[in-house]
DNA sequence: CTATGTGAATTTATTCACAGCA
DNA sequence: TGCTGTGAATAAATTCACATAG
């Protein structure tokens, strides 16, 4: 099946599926099946063959997947298999609990730099990362930075992504409330809290 | 088309819709049009319409839709029309920005309770909310809190949403890197940062 | 003449059922 | 026999084109 077109959900999945299998090499599993991965993450098996089958036969029919060579295979499609440097923006709350964050190191992703605008932050060291002025965003470029995080009110979100889309950041993954416009090579997720939060009731059964 | 099943991705649009709304409304608009919405959201106008139309005729045909008419719509769909009370479990890094963050308010919905395991943080007063005992959670169900947020380590998670969902909660917002298995009465939604950031190097062009 | 509302066409994604291989 | 890999069937979501109402 290797020759389609890889369907966009798959590519949302497939950091899930390394989430699992990360999980197995920890509990050191060398090997794990479609049926085990697929109740650890609350998929179903058959999403997860069907995803994998798109990329070509990871696994060995009878047996299952090694769980090393799996691992390897999913970071190589998703590029994770050499080491990221990401830039964050906006060291308020959201941002500083970003930069104490953990859990971007399992996925080869550090964050090598941190901007503000507010002075009294400015040459301040938050996780372990100095905070610089946002016009030194223009200087990613040479640092070899490629992603960068949003994290700065609504009203300032827009010049912030232009700024990091002129230092030659290649993708966003923003935390502000609004919709970002960038050039079409350029990839934004945008996670917005408030919004998820306010999904939720619609599913409450009245009562 | 009144009749249809709702699709689970207009339910997710909806509060972008909302945002988009309320936008408006602060900037004085009277009137969207599905395009101006579209534009300013980044989604299709078509999209927008269609959405609206699996739960009745809100605008006006050559002329658009009401502001204030339509956002009363949608937060009755979502059920945002009466307000929320919302409990944060995990008073961290993470759970500390919730707590500061403002953005819930648009929505009707209130972090009313902050709960931790950690002796020293508990009786603090963080973003306005005192932090009790996770032991206390159970008080929940007469305190009217039927939302919850998790901000706790992925071990202790599935433990947290346990007491939640026995606590009488029914819909979840979840930070930890972890699937969450509750009845099926009882809504999860994950947001785990950290897959979000490893899925842009995907779409990076190779340089 | 303008912008909505929607059936129909199209595209995309999920699920199934089983062939294929260790 | 057991679990993967995948075409085919099904389901879901998006897009289009245009009738419709103000």
């Amino acid at each position: 099946m290797r020759y389609h077109k890889i369907p966009d959900e798959t590519i949302r999945r497939l950091p899930i599926y390394l989430r699992g299998l990360l999980f197995s090499s920890e509990q050191g599993q060398e090997r794990v099946s479609s049926q085990g991965l697929a109740d650890f993450l609350g998929v179903s098996p058959w999403q997860i063959r069907k995803d994998f089958s798109y990329f070509g036969d990871f696994g060995t029919r009878g047996v299952g997947y090694k769980t090393e060579k799996l691992t390897k295979e999913i970071k190589k499609i998703l590029k994770l298999d050499a080491a990221h440097k990401v830039a964050l923006v906006g060291v308020g709350n959201l941002g500083s609990a970003v930069l104490a964050h953990a859990g971007f190191r399992s996925y080869g992703l550090e964050i090598a730099a941190a901007f503000d605008t507010d002075s009294k932050k400015i040459g301040k060291k938050v996780g372990g990362v100095i905070i610089e002025d946002v016009r030194k965003i223009s200087t990613l470029r040479r640092r070899k930075v490629d992603l960068g995080i949003i994290a700065v009110p609504r009203d300032t979100a827009q010049k912030t992504a232009d700024a990091l889309v002129k230092a030659g950041l290649k993708g966003i993954l923003s935390f502000s409330p609004c919709h970002i416009t960038v050039p079409a090579k350029v990839k934004v997720i945008t996670i917005d809290i408030a919004i998820d939060l306010a999904r939720l009731p619609y599913y409450v059964p009245a009562s």
